[in-house]
DNA sequence: TTAGGGTTAG
């Protein structure tokens, strides 16, 4: 009898292996073993339990508790796996009161039962009961306990107690080490998840992952780049994770060689843009913060399958190039597409309408975000809003907006304010603007510099000695400008403002003299008060000649083809007197300039910017 | 029974 019992246990479990893939299975499975009478048994219900869990989306509250009662005397793992299905899909408590209970019917735990507890528990107080209760039953030195409760530490954010497990664990594997190299990535220390990642012997594709996309996570694309190439010759085969890391810091670097390098190692693997989502979002991103939006629109054109990043990547692609109307239509069509916009896609939606002056399309669609696309505004919507009817002007309607909103308003909102009171040249509502920013971000120094600038723009010198001694007093310093252009061999080069180190700066200043003259001729007037300084006229002619974009202007016209485009990326606003600049060197030399700083890509050509003087 | 993922504004 005993041995047919087993064999229909066996028999169960195999039916429930092949046959529970939904709830409607699942019920018909059941039914066949209440028939045959296992409905008590532990080890059966555990299984069908097992898999229940890991079928989406399924009321887990109601049915497993139903399967679980049945049972008379439930073993430890019966209870383990009732325990992971609370665990998992909630509600937690539910989770410890089976625990509770286990102990109080003289139950003793398996290690399964706190692999369970700790697999989706983020409680610090709960978390740390726990493991002493681990302790004392004897498993921390489990492998699979040890890594649960390394997790769980981690989604508490107690680092330090995660490497206090770790560095105690008698015996370690792939998992516990990359566990703790992506913890480390994910608060910004890159220098100690590098530390454990050379110090792992054997390294896996879970690990050399970790470490590209950290490093591309952390803002640090060459090192990304850098590790990409020792995984390869580590001949670890690249997947699509590892592609999007690789292709998020090329987008970071800004580099068309870059760019087109990646795609080709993208494209020549299984996981081109095509056929794989991922990497074709990713490639979207990349081009259009390369500057190339015509080759992201092919990218996302050529995509069988699109998504939500997919769409909000090429909307946000148009709007920060200025192309504000496509990036509408193309919101238009996401959504008869059927694909749901997000809370993303709506930043991407409001850059644009921002950056065109579309007021009342921006206004309408933040009034009906909630109600027709489920997406509750949130304090970044806010923040865009503000940007919204600043830029075009509306300051008070803008200020009344912030004043009004439902939730407190983050820096965002304030600096969007400041930025088109700036624009505007508005220094009551700048101060108003500022006065908020300083408590949020007193260590920002754009804030201050915004600030002293508008001041500056009013001939309000008193305040901005008032504000410049408030920098001084707290040490910030005004990054020095920097721009970088690209020659034809592909080579980067730096400018700084005023440098005079670049090797070729004598042909650098006589190029840049030259056009200067020859658009001095058609009408170029430098803009004198973009200078926030109080110095004399000459001084500020100066001061504006040296501009680093100037110097990467004239470096690129000397050294790229004609005919070719110039690409510029620099890493502060660009001022109002280099855009002029720009956008009359467009016209004079015939030459399409695109500049990147550190708001949004500007395209000059034949004379005119795709911002339409927005920014 | 635990580990790597793309879109965001001033």
């Amino acid at each position: 009898m005993v041995g047919r019992i087993r064999i229909l246990e066996w028999e169960a479990v195999r039916i429930i292996e092949s046959r529970c893939t939904t709830l409607h299975h699942a019920k018909q499975v059941h039914a066949h073993i209440y028939r045959n009478n296992l409905h008590q048994c532990s080890y059966v219900i555990t299984n069908l339990l097992r898999f229940l869990t890991n079928l989406p989306h399924l009321p887990v509250q109601s049915y497993p508790h139903l399967l679980f009662s049945q049972v008379h005397s439930p073993n430890p793992f019966l209870y383990s796996a009732l325990i992971r299905a609370y665990a998992r899909n909630g509600p937690l408590f539910q989770s410890i009161r089976l625990y509770s209970s286990m102990l109080n019917n003289n139950v003793s735990p398996v290690s399964f039962t706190f692999s369970a507890l700790f697999s989706s528990l983020k409680n610090p107080t709960l978390g740390t009961q726990l493991h002493l209760h681990a302790m004392l039953f004897g498993f921390v030195s489990d492998l699979y306990v040890g890594n649960t409760i390394i997790h769980m530490y981690v989604k508490c954010g107690l680092l330090s107690s995660a490497r206090k497990v770790f560095d105690e664990m008698p015996h370690r594997d792939a998992v516990s080490w990359t566990e703790l190299i992506v913890a480390y990535a994910k608060s910004g220390d890159m220098d100690s998840a590098r530390e454990l990642f050379d110090g792992l012997p054997g390294k896996d594709k879970f690990a050399w992952t970790s470490m590209v996309t950290g490093y591309a996570q952390n803002a640090m694309p060459k090192k990304a780049l850098e590790f990409f190439l020792r995984l390869q010759e580590a001949g670890v085969e690249t997947d699509e994770i590892i592609l999007v890391g690789v292709i998020s810091a090329c987008a970071q670097l800004g580099v068309s060689g870059y760019a087109s390098w990646i795609r080709g190692i993208a494209e020549s693997s299984r996981f081109g843009s095509v056929n794989n989502v991922l990497v074709g979002s990713a490639l979207i991103d990349m081009y259009s913060k390369c500057g190339n939006v015509e080759e992201a629109y092919s990218v996302f054109k050529g995509m069988k399958e699109r998504n939500v990043f997919s769409y909000s990547s090429m909307i946000a692609g148009f709007a920060v190039h200025g192309q504000a109307r496509a990036a509408i239509k193309l919101f238009y069509e996401m959504l008869e597409a059927g694909i749901k916009p997000n809370h993303v896609t709506f930043i991407g939606v409001f850059t644009a309408c921002s950056h065109a002056g579309m007021v009342e399309q921006g206004q309408y669609l933040f009034g009906v975000m909630e109600k027709y696309y489920g997406v509750a505004p949130t304090a970044d919507h806010y923040a865009c809003m503000a940007d919204l009817l600043g830029r075009a002007g509306q300051l008070e309607k803008a200020l009344q907006l912030v004043q009004t909103m439902p939730m407190e308003p983050n820096g965002g909102v304030w600096g969007a304010l400041l930025g088109a009171s700036h624009i505007h040249r508005n220094p009551d509502v700048a101060e108003i603007a500022s006065h908020y920013l300083f408590e949020l971000e007193p260590d920002n120094l754009g804030n201050y510099l915004l600030l002293s600038n508008t001041y500056a723009l009013a001939g309000r010198w008193d305040d901005v000695s008032r504000v410049r001694k408030l920098m001084r007093e707290k040490q910030l310093r005004k990054n020095p400008g920097c721009s970088w252009v690209e020659a034809k061999n592909g080579i980067v080069h730096e400018f700084f403002a005023g440098d005079v180190k670049h090797p070729e700066i004598n042909e650098i200043k006589k190029a840049l003299d030259d056009l200067l003259q020859r658009l001095k001729a058609i009408g170029y007037q430098p803009k004198l008060n973009s200078v926030p300084y109080d110095i004399d006229d000459e001084g500020k002619r100066l001061l504006l000649m040296s501009h680093s974009e100037k110097l990467a202007l004239a470096y690129g016209l000397l050294n790229t083809d004609a005919g070719s485009t110039i690409k510029i990326m620099k890493n502060l606003r660009i001022c109002e007197d280099c855009h002029i600049v720009m956008c009359a060197a467009s016209k004079d030399t015939g030459r399409k300039i695109v500049v990147r700083d550190n708001m949004r890509f500007h395209h000059f050509l034949n004379g005119t910017c795709s911002c339409s003087n927005f920014w």
